[in-house]
This record gives structure tokens, C-alpha cells and sequence, in this order.
RNA sequence: GGAGAGGUAGCGAAGUGGCUAAACGCGGCUGACUGUAACUCAGUUCCCAUCGGGUUCGGCAGUUCGAAUCUGCCCCUCUCCA
């Protein structure tokens, strides 16, 4: 049967085994490793398409809770698909409400059957089961969507964990028979199973068993400690067959992208870059910079002297401090183009290391300079 | 010159005898943010200090057990009329 997707890969790091690829999407292809922009609610806020191909953004997420609420999956089948809504002329991806069930955790109820919500909107009882995740995804129309899975918080007991595991296996079975349009759009597996070695390697081994021609990591950046996740992350790489993309949801900070890229997963999204850029903080070659303060008030030098982005390219630290004192929407827009940029760059820095076999160097460069380490949790 | 209003922390502005080192907003400073209920949130902002202490509400002098709040005088600002 013909797939949405086929991931190439492109090169194998000699000096550390990280690895290059190409994915290739009915909207294009992608080189990997790769991140994400997240765009929840059929748009990167602030940002538009012409700016977010202009960084350099392969995929962008977009999401089936906050869809189906508003404006609703009819609406944009009726448009066409995300792609011809947004007019965002790209692979896309859509996460499938799991997250919610983490971080709207107070206005839902897990059941077997799927998930009950409030509304976060106007209180209205919902009902997201595996089957109508998927309906509504296939209604969306990504490249790339995912199973409906219960993103667990930290720390949760074995036992509680366990038998979330178990449940989100089984509706990963449930979301891959009502899947119905497995040529157009590739379905995703997600891995759970917390910090337990055994319930990662039980997930994993199961999902492959399924052969899905992707596999996510999910359950990470909820609160653990960054060497947790690496272990969450190894826990889980190491049962998935090497030939398919693997994509960690939610981490977009440098140094867990970086340590990531070495474990080889080829896929990255967060909304770090967007949310702290909004609230004014960017990442850049100095550092975190938060462009609030005073000492910026008269300084006419770009937000990142290294960066290429249209906003260090056009922009000064003062102008972008006044647009964010004075809550201008260019404000987010510039900032966040420069904070997703910053995140692109460095997977293309890390993509042309890997290609030319140092990409162990390199990544010890990146820590030195960031002055990253990689048991500590302050991260980048 | 006459009539009126007013002077509170960096700024604006509450408070009009004890619960007030003084609400609130802005400004300042810290910090957080990871498959987005987030252009958000938390802390801090007279001085010194670990408890705690020391100076404040235009100035000076009073009344009172106690004053930013009441009284007198003085200084300054604004509005209107000459």
C-alpha cells in the first residue's frame, strides 16, 4: 500500500551515530533533524506563511482539540484542509488532543472509551474518543497526524502509569483501524510509559509491532529533570526500528534538542520559541536575552549580531524593546521570528555537523557556549 | 490684586485620627514559561538589616496616648476673575 510519507535517511554521523535525513510529505520534503513551529490553533501566533517558510520551517503543528472547538473541523474541510485554510503551503502536522488531556487535566476525565472534556471555552461537555480524533484529523488534513494518547504527568506511580500505558497502546490499535486515509496522511505512534524502563520498552516494542511509519516520544517536558528525559528518550529510541522518523514532542529547548539529535530522533516541536518570544525573551548566540530591559533603551544593535532572521537583519534592540513595552503586535512578530529562526539554525548547524562526521564536536561547542551541561535542568 | 483647588514613595493616584511603610496603576528589577486556556504568570520596588531596626506623605510649629489625616503660619503649583 502506498504511504503518505517515506523517510530517507540521508547520512550516519561516523563520530557519534546521529543521523540525517530527508522526509518526504505530499506537501514537500523536509531534511531532518528538524523543528517544528507549533501552531495550535491553524496559525503560528503572530506569524505568517510567507514568514514562517522565510526562516525555514519544514512542518508545522497544528492541533485537533483546539480545531474542533474553533473553528471546527467542518470549516476546515470546507476550506480544504489546513494547508488551503491557513494558506500555508507546506507539510503539516496535527497533534491529537493528548496533550490536552495533560494540560487541561482539571476540565477532563479519562475513561476507556476516550476522554471527556469541559470546554475551555464555554464549559460545553466534549467527547474525544481515539476514533473521533482521528475522524477529525482526517477531516483536517495534515501530512502527518498522530494517535490519541494520554500524555501522563510527572511523577506518576508505576501503577498509574502502567495502566495508562496500556490504555494508550490500545487506543493507538483503535486510532489506526478508524484511520481512513493512511495514503494521504501517516499515521503516528506515541510512546509513554514515564520514567519505567520497562513500560517505555513495552510501549515501543507494541507500537512497533504495529508498524506505524512514525513513531513519537511522548511524556516528556512535563516537569522531570532533563537527564529523566534523556533517559525517557533512550528508553524508548532503543525499541524503535531505526529505519522510521522519530519525532519528541514538546522539547525545544537547545540542549534537549541537541542531546535528542544524538539519540537520533529526527523531529522536534515547541512552543517555547513563540511563548517566551511573546513575553520577551529571545533566545540568541549570547544567550537568553530579555529585551524588557532598560540597558536596551538605546542600544541600536541587532537582538543577535550571528543571526540572519529578517528581524536581526532590519531591527534594533531598542526598537524591538519599545514594541514590547508598548505591547505592539510586531513585537511578537519579530521576536518570535527570531526565536524560531535561532531554533531552525541550530538543527541546520547540527544537520551540516552530522553530514561531515563531527557531530559530537559540535554539540560540545554548543554546550561550551551556552555553558550547558548535560545532567543540569536550567537547559537553553 | 481677588476667588477657588491642590501639594502622598521614580511618575500618576487612593487614603482624610490608631488595623498605614501607606491601596491601585505605570515605570524599574528578578524569575518562570517545553505536543499553547499563556501578548501570560510569580516575586520585588523608602533606607539598613538575618530576626529586626531607622527615616516618611511640601516646610516649620502645635493639638493628641497616637497625625499623611486636626490647628496655625510659611513655601510652591494650577484654574477662574481683575
Amino acid at each position: 500500500m502506498k504511504e503518505a510519507i517515506h523517510f530517507e535517511i540521508t547520512h550516519v554521523c561516523k563520530q557519534t551515530g546521529a543521523r540525517t535525513g530527508i522526509l518526504h510529505t505530499p506537501h514537500g520534503d523536509v531534511e531532518t533533524p528538524m523543528f517544528m513551529p507549533v501552531g495550535t490553533q491553524a496559525t503560528v501566533k503572530f506569524l505568517s506563511p510567507e514568514e514562517i517558510k522565510e526562516i525555514g520551517a519544514g512542518v508545522i503543528l497544528s492541533n485537533t482539540y483546539h480545531c474542533w472547538l474553533r473553528p471546527g473541523e467542518d470549516v476546515i474541510a470546507h476550506a480544504g484542509g489546513l494547508q488551503k485554510f491557513m494558506n500555508y503551503n507546506g507539510p503539516m502536522l496535527t497533534d491529537s488532543g493528548g496533550f490536552q488531556v495533560f494540560s487541561l487535566s482539571d476540565q477532563r476525565k479519562i475513561l476507556e472509551e476516550g476522554v471527556h472534556f469541559k470546554s475551555h471555552l464555554d464549559g460545553s461537555p466534549l467527547f474525544l474518543s481515539p476514533e473521533k480524533s482521528i475522524e477529525i484529523q482526517n477531516k483536517l488534513g495534515a501530512d502527518i497526524i498522530m494517535c490519541l494518547d494520554e500524555c501522563a504527568p510527572y511523577p506518576a506511580t508505576y501503577d498509574y502509569m502502567k495502566n495508562s500505558v496500556e490504555r494508550t497502546l490500545r487506543w493507538a490499535k483503535r486510532c489506526k483501524e478508524a484511520h481512513q486515509r493512511p495514503a494521504d496522511q501517516a499515521l503516528f505512534g506515541i510512546v509513554q510509559g514515564g520514567e519505567y524502563e520497562d513500560l517505555r520498552a513495552l510501549s515501543a516494542k507494541t507500537l512497533a509491532e504495529m508498524d506505524f511509519p512514525g513513531y513519537s516520544i511522548g511524556g516528556t517536558s512535563v516537569g522531570e529533570s532533563k537527564e529523566c528525559m534523556y533517559r525517557m528518550i533512550d528508553y524508548s529510541v532503543k525499541y524503535l526500528p531505526w529505519e522510521k522518523p522519530r519525532y519528541l514532542m514538546g522539547v525545544g529547548s537547545v540542549d534537549a534538542i541537541l542531546e535528542g539529535i544524538l539519540r537520533n530522533v529526527d523531529m522536534f516541536d515547541c512552543v517555547l520559541p513563540t511563548r517566551i518570544a511573546r513575553h520577551g525573551t529571545c533566545m540568541t548566540s549570547q544567550g537568553r536575552v530579555n529585551i524588557k530591559k532598560k540597558e536596551y533603551e538605546m542600544d541600536l544593535s541587532p537582538l543577535d549580531p550571528e543571526c540572519d532572521c529578517y528581524t536581526c537583519r532590519n531591527y534594533t534592540k531598542s526598537y524591538l524593546r519599545h514594541l514590547h513595552r508598548a505591547n505592539e503586535g510586531l513585537g511578537s512578530r519579530l521576536l518570535s521570528i527570531h526565536n524560531l529562526r535561532f531554533l531552525i539554525h541550530i538543527a541546520e548547524e547540527a544537520r551540516k555537523a552530522i553530514k561531515e562526521d563531527r557531530y559530537g564536536d559540535f554539540k560540545d561547542e554548543m554546550f561550551k557556549k551556552y555553558n550547558l551541561n548535560s545532567i543540569d535542568s536550567r537547559g537553553f
